[in-house]
DNA sequence: GTGAAAGCGCTAACAG
DNA sequence: CTGTTAGCGCTTTCAC
């Protein structure tokens, strides 16, 4: 078969084009400081034998792998669940193709992926890592952290000792739920009640506390533990009819959520947003498009998310400080810090 | 900041365990031929040093690179849309880290991405490839036949010159559409109608062919192209209608499309399954299970899809031949060869 | 069984 | 500007 067809090395595009291989080197690595005629000679070389550069070679002297780690926590089911994950992974890919990097994925599933992932960074094979894992006292950033492996996570990691000055990016999770809430009462609303997402999630907590500022004390019966499916979100509707047959709005704390609430309300007769106003969270299009009616939620750019999560990493280790890295204290030309995205309201027929 | 940490290299595990590097590397790749106590003192100071084997040189003399690539292409949207891709991700990733395998993500958008694509695979990188591509006329597949890369498909890859050998995972997608009308022959439907998949790709087409199976050449107006996705499945359901008021059944290309269909039979006032029997394809849970009234569907083991790739391609590499490379034509101990899942009816409330 | 030595293909000083 | 010279860290014959 067409098996290891000895691809051509450095020294034969050097014989061919009759200069030495540093020539050759310095041509292939952008070409400063040769000569046009030679350049041109190299070029030709290169493009005749179909001279592609031996990668492992090349990281092997350079320490560099142009290669970046994305690490997402299985846990993370929900991931799997909506469309999140891979837009998130669509911004991420842009932007390191952009930088001729590579994206390794690493899915972990408990413990046990934990060691490998651990290993793999501390082995040097990327030059950073994107993390997601949003979980309250999930090991992997402490992990990921002791790896020495600059590093950028998604989301604000659950977590604070040590973590101090861990890189990440994230929504306004709570700024976008005041305005939810906001809008609700602007809306004339009185009895506004929230579903939560999984409360081991940041996102999840910070957009229970966005809901509290504005709504101060609620009443509790006015807030139902959801976990950001549409199963969730059903339960949770259903208790807080049953505690609050008379609220009038629920701000759920994401589309997957409203979605299930939306079914519940309608399976009991309540119109939305007529007698209920519902709001959700993400923009998740083909879901809060397509809701009955369809959903008034607050939008999070999420492929920008993981284009500037990417941004950011990269200009860490061009700075060649390492600068994302945490652990670092780099005073003078400090990396880049987090980064919170601001989230817009978008008006649709539920609110 | 703890910047690169000086590595240890063999050489230092070597001098702390009072051996050779050759022992140290042989002891670390598997340790046969190395006496017990020896084998005892080498790990002990790997252990202490916290070595870990440096992959780039690794690579460099093995010619290996422990790595697969995903190649997505981008078009594929819907694989945004649903959680399809997710979940083939995940088979595949289970795979690959059970056999110390990278997983390189390469997400492609269009013309210019291909060649970088083709580059990548060309470039030794990594050890074979993993693509999905399940358009007609898609040019990836023939691209990664170049690069000479040992590959897989996901889906069978719709391009026949020349890809007679291509290995590929793929559903029964004709088979399950044929049982899924059957069903509905059964259920005494006599009315039944079809929403295509996005006809360009193999997957819609096979659905399309199970169909008419059955059918035979049904009324073209029973007959309405969709995307696979639920906007999709809405006009083309409402062209259903407006073309045979009377159909008794539907059968969507997916659970997307099953869904938008079903909205806009309960628009319309039509009940399921009462009226109008509706089946849809994936088993998509989070879909099928929500929608009103619960889809019955056709279900394909997405994860397993991707699984069994990934087992394919290894084994192939594994038996060192390159097997799975479609170029080869080796006789003897040739490689994997295509293999088709076959699919389950789910009942539910739909049909 | 174990060690010594020879590179894998490339980049990066350092001369010229 | 261009060529020469060292290795990067590891595996792998080949002797001992």
């Amino acid at each position: 078969m067409t098996e290891t067809a000895p691809r051509p090395t450095l020294e034969a595009v050097a014989a061919r084009a009759g200069v030495s291989r540093a020539t050759v080197s310095r041509v292939v690595n952008g070409g400063d400081g040769v000569r046009k005629p030679l350049v041109e000679r190299v070029r030709r070389a290169v493009e005749e034998l179909g001279y592609v550069p031996n990668q492992a070679a090349r990281s092997l002297v350079t320490k560099r792998n142009d290669a970046v780690a994305v690490v997402i926590a299985e846990p993370e089911t929900r991931v799997f669940a909506d469309p999140f994950f891979a837009l998130q992974l669509r911004g991420i890919s842009k932007e390191l193709t952009a930088h001729d990097s590579q994206l390794v994925l690493l899915l972990t599933e408990g413990r046990a992926d934990h060691a490998r992932v651990g290993r793999y960074l501390a082995g040097g094979h990327v030059d950073g890592a994107l993390v997601f894992s949003l979980h309250l006292q999930d090991p992997l950033p402490q992990l990921v952290q002791r790896a020495g492996v600059p590093t950028v996570f998604g989301g604000r990691p659950g977590w604070d000792d040590g973590t101090g000055g861990a890189v990440y990016v994230d929504s306004d999770n709570r700024g976008g739920a005041r305005e939810a809430v906001r809008h609700l009462v602007g809306l004339g609303r009185r009895r506004i009640a929230h579903i939560t997402g999984a409360l081991d999630q940041t996102s999840a907590v910070d957009r229970l506390d966005g809901f509290r500022d504005v709504m101060g004390d609620a009443d509790p019966r006015l807030i139902a533990e959801g976990d950001f499916t549409p199963a969730g979100g059903e339960r949770a509707m259903r208790r807080l009819l049953e505690g609050c047959p008379d609220l009038d709005a629920v701000f759920a704390a994401n589309d997957l959520t409203a979605a299930g609430a939306l079914r519940v309300l309608r399976a009991l007769g309540r119109r939305v947003p007529d007698d209920v106003a519902v709001i959700g969270f993400d923009d998740m299009l083909p879901v809060a498009e397509h809701t009955d009616p369809p959903l008034t939620t607050v939008r999070q750019d999420i492929e920008g998310m993981g284009r500037l999560m990417a941004r950011l990493l990269l200009r860490g280790l061009d700075q060649g400080t390492g600068a994302p890295d945490p652990g670092g204290s780099s005073v003078a030309e400090d990396g880049p810090s987090s980064v919170v995205l601001p989230t817009t309201l978008v008006r649709r027929a539920s609110a």
